[in-house]
DNA sequence: TACGAAAGTGACAGTTGTGTCACTTTTGGT
DNA sequence: ACCAAAAGTGACACAACTGTCACTTTCGTA
């Protein structure tokens, strides 16, 4: 019935991403992206009407499977195990922190148009901490935490942490078991 | 002798920051800080050959403030009241940190000469990191901080403590406090 | 008061990106 | 073999930014 397709949504996703973690929001350009992708700008402009329609469709998309892959976390009962594999997932998937930024960043600056489209995209970091204070409800019923300290807070920690830079280079081993243990425990000893 | 300036460096620094907090380093050009700034193009030329000389510049100066900051928690002598008047700074410097972000991604992406002046600004983190290592120290000589997590992991949580968003809006002296309380404790309840 | 040094200006040429569109290519169905 | 639909291309007009430079403005000093 047609031509076939030079590439999937799947590789343009690929590549935005990729340009977006090296270039930020504002170096991002269809030029770039057609180079890398071996292709002409034109093709491009075929499915999406410009840079941000197409950024904020990517960044939809990307979240949405981090949401699925945080979802896993739910097999298991216990809160430890819970806040371990959380860890794990984070630090598999260190993108995902400075992708929500250049979104943060998007908002800031684009002359956007698509009003319902910017709502959701604004809404989605809050989507993901809605969709893990089931997890921080979890360790204060069970009593495993502190039930003082704002969720928000407990849960920007831990989403934040992987986003330290290892100036010194410890091993990822050793940095992510110490991590663990500044998160649930803190620097001080106890008396 | 001559005409008198428009502007003084101080005045540009400030431009310079409200530009990269907005901007970033790819959104910063000549043009916009010339509009803000009102002044022509051309004027700042004659002080900076190019936006990566300019901004390497001004990213020295504000480290160097900051460092001169830091130097004040010298003061106390007791590792605890260090910590808080740590803490107090950083809260009080939120760019800072979304400063070093932009010196980062313009250090992948310019296509430097002064290769002296990048050198000495890929290196200012760590000086950073470098400087505080004594208040580390101090808490381990005192024992009061765990002596087997890396110092930079330790300085990493504090410095970054200051990016995590606020999404649910809690109020700021009930932030700091239980930011405090993390860091020095951590989200798990004591046994 | 007039001159030279430093500061500032605006126009010019060059580069890079944008959005659009007429045109070409590929493909499956008839 | 032919054709219509979808995919892809490359050229065009426009906009923004860059670096440069001849020129003008302002000011202290001789």
């Amino acid at each position: 019935m047609a031509r076939e397709r030079k590439f999937t949504t799947e590789e343009l996703f690929q590549t935005v991403k990729k340009i977006l973690l090296q270039h930020s929001y504002e170096g991002f350009t269809f030029s770039l992206l057609a180079e890398q992708m071996d292709v002409s700008r034109g093709a491009i402009y075929k499915y999406y009407q410009n840079k941000d329609v197409l950024i904020t469709d990517f960044m939809i998309y990307e979240m949405e499977q981090f949401l699925l892959e945080l979802k896993e976390i739910e097999k298991y009962s216990e809160f430890e195990a819970q806040f371990d594999s959380l860890m794990d997932i984070i630090f598999e998937k260190t993108e995902i922190h400075h992708l929500i930024r250049v979104a943060q960043q998007m908002l800031l600056q684009s002359n956007e148009q698509d009003k319902d489209r910017m709502d959701k995209l604004e809404k989605l970091p809050l989507e993901m901490y809605k969709h893990l204070q089931k997890f921080i409800l979890l360790g204060k019923e069970q009593g495993k935490v502190k039930p003082h300290i704002p969720d928000g807070l407990m849960l920007g920690f831990i989403l934040q942490s992987i986003a330290i830079p290892n100036h010194f280079g410890i091993p990822k081993e050793e940095w992510l078991k110490s991590m663990k243990e500044m998160i649930s425990q803190g620097m001080f000893k106890n008396r």
